[in-house]
DNA sequence: GATTCTAATGGCACTCAGTGCCAAAAATAA
DNA sequence: TTATTTTTGGCACTGAGTGCCATTAGAATC
């Protein structure tokens, strides 16, 4: 599935697996006899791989489910950084947002079930707190960057605030309905905030300074 | 310093420590080594019972910063029970929350730690996201029983939402200023959140059907 | 092609959180 | 004194997570 090639011009063993394979095995394991009653060797082994270097590849159990965080995160700050800098930050945010959490159609299923078990599954519940700090602080700096305040001001944290709330409530509605397609939802919730709050306060600084 | 006496009328080995008791201990080893470095070994070695006679008072290591938390959970859900059945929703919920959140002026100190830990050790931190809901789900009950709707409903759960967002800000101004009254700043707290929100949608049902 | 360098793997021993089980201790009730 | 009740404490066990180091499998160099 998951075929590990060497990378030309880089030196050393190659990878045995990856972070996305991992975390599938992980899912399935996870579904079938619970969250708690899944050892980490089990899911090693299924892997084919030693214990110890599972966890190299993830901190904890709980973010065996998230696959490769980081990496999403990355391109998100990316995306964000390289945005068309004329554009309204509300703009910028709602599309980074809806790509962050588009999947091709054949992943839809694997990721339905993980969120799920993310927001049912305790544990993992309180440990998302963490996963999701890092994710308002990626969109924190970013509205930061472009008001021209820090990141720990209040505007960034409530806007980033914002849009965690808009996401979660999109995956709330996503997991209880079995048809529902996850990027309008997304869509749908954007607008029912830029609704109700106005986009005013979330406008470029550019486009003040045109003016 | 808590003198545990036998309770007249239970047969039975008096306990030989309280929650409080072992919570106060384990705030004063956290605090001067840090929560990952201190041991629950060190923890009951201070407080002079087993390891294991300590996990039955508190479930995990995490839970020991909370103290008796439930016996707290289960003072407020009486309280809300017990309160006057025509007095607004809201007002019932202000003075709930303000009470929950009242502590002796000895105690202050403490509970200044308590919270410090509590939003500052990423695992207390993603922990705490359990205590919330328990805390959320007491207000939500209450709320539901006043309208007449099920706890999970929208408008309960947004009430209780709310009134926990007013109490994490609250505390977060609270650790910030050290001269601080935590009382006050709950009580400005909601009252920013009313005139934000108005009250329409939290009043009693008896206040529309005494109309 | 043999050697060297580099980066990942795997095994082992260890610490620590949390649990099940059961005997011992300490209180009340008969 | 004896029986009953409830808590405590010890012990062995499981499972997560870590430090250390030898081994492996590639690439790069000669």
């Amino acid at each position: 599935m998951d075929s590990v090639k060497p990378v030309p011009g880089r030196s050393g063993r190659v990878h045995a697996t990856t972070h996305s394979h991992l975390s599938q095995i992980a899912l399935k394991l996870f579904l079938e006899r619970g969250f708690e009653q899944t050892t980490v060797d089990e899911i090693a082994k299924e892997a084919g791989i030693s214990r110890r270097t599972l966890f190299r590849y993830f901190q904890t159990k709980n973010d065996l489910p998230w696959g490769n965080f980081q990496a999403l995160l990355e391109g998100m700050r990316n995306r964000l950084a390289h945005a068309d800098h004329d554009a309204p930050i509300i703009d910028v945010l709602r599309s980074a947002v809806i790509e962050f959490n588009h999947f091709p159609h054949d992943e839809l299923a694997m990721h339905r079930s993980r969120m799920w078990l993310l927001l049912n599954v305790p544990t993992l519940r309180a440990h998302s707190t963490l996963r999701y700090a890092e994710w308002r602080q990626v969109i924190a700096e970013f509205v930061a960057q472009r008001l021209g305040t820090l990141p720990s001001d209040l505007t960034p944290q409530t806007i980033a605030g914002a849009c965690l709330g808009i996401s979660l409530a999109a995956y709330e509605q996503w997991l209880g309905r079995e048809d529902a397609n996850l990027v309008e939802l997304f869509d749908v919730a954007f607008s029912s905030a830029e609704a109700i709050f106005g986009t005013v306060e979330a406008r470029s600084p550019s486009e003040f300074s045109q003016a």
